[in-house]
DNA sequence: AATTTATTAGGAACAATTCTTATTACCGAA
DNA sequence: TTCGGTAATAAGAATTGTTCCTAATAAATT
């Protein structure tokens, strides 16, 4: 676990690295990320750094968030409803889905990780990229 | 392995016991996708019928694949680009990704299939929705 | 064949994302 | 510290994928 500020100095030590000008809309972002713990997507990050700088479009947002995936700093996925959603964790890729609400949570799936993915002819580089669960989440479920 | 003509039966008979009517766009639709090796995206298919039924409308498309998804008959899933992309296999939700092209193919990975789903507290009704996995095709490896 | 009712075509509407262009501001050099 | 070159930004237009709306059409039932 890391801190904030830790977190800062690796977000600007990676800028540096690939000559990138830290500005502010890249480190509000960046932050925003970083503290939401729900997978924002890009109009959730928006309103979140839009409080800091009432100036900023929505267009430097996806642009930014794509800039921090290409560095590696977040990693972005796809929701079952179609938008974009990111998160700070690039490691795991293991998400549960409400089927009712769409609320997505990590989870770590032990055991997947020991299981070897398998070799297919012709392809190569292979990599486990994301796993999905579907299901019903607490407050669905109670709902009923 | 079934023969179209199964298919088409099957096909038939699930729109029957739904009370749909089996409409000559829904016929087209269905032969296309079962036809498609390659998950055909909703333009794809469209462009496909299109040949078929020219007066035929993208909507119709959307529709039809919606109604066929709700049946059982296809899946549905989303390709990295965002778009829907379809499917006859409804079992199988293991799929490769090209990480240069986009080109997707369906993979059986064994051992995943006794893996049992882990329980998460709050959540219920879990099920493996989808694995992706991503790495280089044939195709773009021998373009390097 | 006529009737009922689901389905369709066509285009408008919508939502998420990307593109365009003039303006701004970061950062290295003076 | 100030300045200039250049990358990054704001704003909104454009694009893309999908859904909605309505009058017209065509399955299935009689």
């Amino acid at each position: 676990m890391q801190t904030m500020k830790e977190n800062m100095l690796q977000f600007e030590n990676a800028c540096r690295e690939q000559g990138l000008k830290i500005t502010h809309q890249r480190v509000e972002v960046f932050k925003a990320i970083h503290k939401a713990k729900d997978h924002p997507s890009v109009e959730e990050i928006y309103a979140i750094v839009n409080r800091r700088i009432p100036s900023i479009s929505l267009d430097t947002v996806y642009r930014t968030v794509d800039t921090f995936e290409k560095l590696g700093l977040v990693s972005r996925f796809q929701a079952p409803d179609g938008r974009f959603r990111f998160d700070t964790n690039i490691d795991i890729h293991q998400h549960l889905v409400c089927t009712k609400c769409g609320r997505i949570e990590d989870i770590h799936w032990d055991g997947l990780d020991r299981l070897k993915v398998p070799s297919v002819g012709g392809w190569s580089d292979l990599v486990l990229a994301s796993v999905e669960i579907k299901g019903l989440c607490e407050a669905c479920r109670k709902k009923n």
